[in-house]
DNA sequence: CGACGGATTGAGGGGATTCAAATGTAGTGG
DNA sequence: CCACTACATTTGAATCCCCTCAATCCGTCG
């Protein structure tokens, strides 16, 4: 973990979409107090460990992570997925600890946003962002429930591949071309699929030339079939 | 639908879980203005439906809804259960526009919470009982994806009474006979099963002296023979 | 009573998993 | 820099769990 010159909330590019959005810039100085600099993690960093205590959401800036929880057998789930741009630890709000373990798939830089020295300040325009970003999250999270539950690998794997498509395209970059940052193994892991189906679904979709891979940057190339799938 | 006498905020039985938790006495009385008194609503009424503009939310004070959404082939998925002591609505806040549809499973008695109105009042401490509300349906969220993903069909049913069974004895009722109000094809829906599997599944666990029903009701005999089941 | 929707049970087929092995890729240390 | 290792990905074959289709049973309500 290194540390970098601090970037401040007012000069951030996530500012329109992360928690000071909306805010005065009076009130923006006072955030910057309780966020801490950007911090620069490692490939398969820990952020944090579930149940430890937890009182801040991290702003993704670059890089990506993903969220899991292990279970009694040691079996890890992964619940979510978070590239630029989105706030990990939403969930663990109400309980001041952690839900999940957080890890980092790549190198990425995330900003702490310390969130009890924040409700200090008695900003209503900040709990209401964050009550947008909360149900937006809640609104997302059943999106993804309906692509898990009812549905054959096929559509879970071409659903999975087009919602990260939305999310670059919303953050400004290409919806046809992005790199995964993830393994199959977590693909699979996170949509209930063993490795091999999705490896096949993969090359599937290859041959039928909707898709490309090569290393981890995927290619889309009809959209409208892909989409055609998941209806 | 049908009306009845008005219960207000500060004789609610559900003051200490719902929006005004831990507000003075006095915000209350606001927040009385900014609720409507619940309502009556009789089995498969529509509380509310995808789309339609929504800026409530809604507390069941006794009953049971389902929320579901219409895929484009007109296929139902139902995307959550709520029960006695719920507040639902709370993925429509961001969009200002229901999520999903809301339809009660049996006679209900709802509150209607009109946030738009609360919102104007510039309580603090109401928006963060909300955020409190909202962060603990997103664990539960993500609990549930948790028990869909990546588990046997067996092992999603007991999760599910399970799950329901602890809801129960939150909120002070048996945990070892309750109602289910649903049909096995809502269960199934849910879960993403195939009715007859379900009913395949309740039969066995019969057999095997673990649970028992009749009619709706549903018996556990032996919870940590359940519980096993599901690590 | 008859009709209807919900629940159950049986038989058969198919999609996804599991097991197994080969290939490709990245990361490490000599 | 390259051999070596560990891990990720791919492909194949066999199995199994769950779904689909179909028929029956049960409880409720007109």
């Amino acid at each position: 973990m290194t540390m970098r010159t601090p970037i401040q909330c007012s000069q951030c590019s996530m500012q329109s979409i992360c928690v000071p959005a909306g805010l005065v810039p009076t009130d923006v100085e006072i955030l910057d107090k309780c966020s801490r600099e950007p911090h620069l993690f490692n490939k398969r960093n820990v952020v944090f460990s579930e149940g430890q205590k937890l009182n801040s959401v991290f702003a993704i800036k670059s890089g990506s992570v993903k969220c899991y929880t292990i279970d009694s057998n040691g079996k890890q789930q992964i619940t979510s997925f978070h590239m630029v741009g989105d706030i990990v630890g939403l969930e663990s709000l109400a309980s001041g600890s952690a839900a999940t373990y957080c890890e980092t798939m790549e190198t990425s830089m995330l900003c702490e946003i310390r969130l009890s020295k924040l409700f200090a300040q008695e900003l209503p325009k900040v709990e209401s962002n964050l009550l947008q970003l909360m149900s937006r999250r809640l609104a997302n999270c059943s999106k993804h429930y309906l692509n898990v539950v009812n549905t054959s690998a096929e559509q879970k794997v071409v659903a999975f591949l087009l919602s990260i498509s939305t999310h670059m395209h919303q953050h400004g970059l290409s919806r046809s071309e992005y790199r995964l940052p993830m393994t199959r193994t977590d693909i699979a892991n996170y949509l209930g699929l063993a490795v091999e189906t999705v490896s096949r679904i993969f090359t599937a979709l290859k041959e039928q030339q909707l898709i490309n891979t090569e290393q981890s940057i995927l290619t889309i190339n009809d959209f409208t079939a892909l989409e055609s799938r998941v209806a």
